[in-house]
DNA sequence: GTGGTCTAGACCACA
DNA sequence: GTGGTCTAGACCACT
């Protein structure tokens, strides 16, 4: 895939801290797999640059995706997705379990049981 | 159910905002029924002693249950919830809804479709 | 142990990353027990101050201790010395174990064996 | 030795600086006598080629092996280690006690006593 | 050109 | 007062 614009698809908005923004957008393509395994993403003046945004902010981002192992740096080469699938399936996995764990507890607490969500999940048109 | 230590039997978590972890719990209490229509809730003071916080974090919360109709206030009595089922049921609905949109959309940013959702969900234990 | 002036205890240098130094520091000092567990530590702001730093700096290592486990930050609060004595072993014990991997390492590229490099190293005088 | 491919037993790390890795495993292949004092190694772009990596990059390592007096440039004729095996000792002897040093310096830093060290040490396999 | 560190200073949310 | 996010812009190391 052509990662040269990849930011200009993100849609950003005020609420939330930009840099966790960009850090969900990317991670989430990636375990779509929009983005293949070892490709270049672009670099922090460009990502920054189309999003309009100050490059620290997308440093800040593209550090932490490094810090969780999708991506790695090149020295003066710019920032590439990780070649190891099962780092990405990993992330996949992880963000997954995440959010299937909180809907249970939103649910729980709202005394809700596994039936009754299962039910009012089925009645959702999801496209 | 007897609501006098109410705020002793809740959790918080320092590192998230207090006003709304307080919010959450006595929303999603009073969707559980574990309290009742028109039960009076502690007063501001007596739940901060409660939950060792500062009066005006619990005021906080407390203000925004009664923009969303939850509570009412009765001059020199202190703070009841609403005596209107339907408007328990209508928080109770928004967020169950608000739970389930919250997941589609984290399932579908994953990649996952509905029925990949519908089995993980089913593969985990819910008690 | 008094943390007030905590920061003024550190030595700087220009040559590595100022908050490389600072999370060097803190959890080194944390290692050997020189701050007790629950703690509070200086605010980014006083130990900016210290340390004649940018607060920014003093930040990015907090947020990495954080991230670590070893603080928990408590919203309008401050930063706090985890109070979990096994989460402090545990860094102790990476720390450590990075320390003698790395040691062995470079002797090994030296073409030292074990008993060379314990040899060396008694040789040493410690104090 | 055949020195005529060095280069391509050295196993490089993007994340670090190349140069100062280069410098690091020649340093440390002399030190190891695995080159021979007086030895050819391969030129600037051969090894450049071998590593898949810069001219300039490999060109800033070989400067700095100069300047230690580990290399020798004969004009026409290429690299080679110095003939002179104090020099190569001398090296040995800064590497090692670097290690040392460093070593020792960490684990005080961890609170921990030469006894405690040499214990750890000691533990681990070497092999 | 690339990423990485640091500063100065603004503005916000929370207690 | 506390921590957290963001900006603008400088300077550095590496390729």
């Amino acid at each position: 895939m052509n990662t040269e614009h990849l930011g200009s698809r993100f849609q950003l908005d005020l609420s939330k801290p930009l840099y966790e923004q960009i850090l969900y957008q990317i991670r989430h393509a990636v375990s779509r797999k929009e983005i293949a395994l070892g490709e270049k993403i672009p670099s922090i003046r460009e990502m920054a640059q189309q999003l309009k945004v100050n490059p620290n902010t997308v440093m800040r981002a593209y550090q932490e995706l490094e810090r969780d192992g999708l991506t790695e740096t090149r020295r003066g080469q710019g920032t590439f997705i990780t070649t190891s699938p099962e780092k990405i399936n990993q992330v996949r996995k992880i963000l997954a379990e995440d959010a299937i764990r909180g809907f249970i507890a939103s649910m729980k607490d709202l005394g809700m049981d596994q039936a009754s969500a299962k039910k009012m999940l089925e009645e959702v048109d999801w496209s």
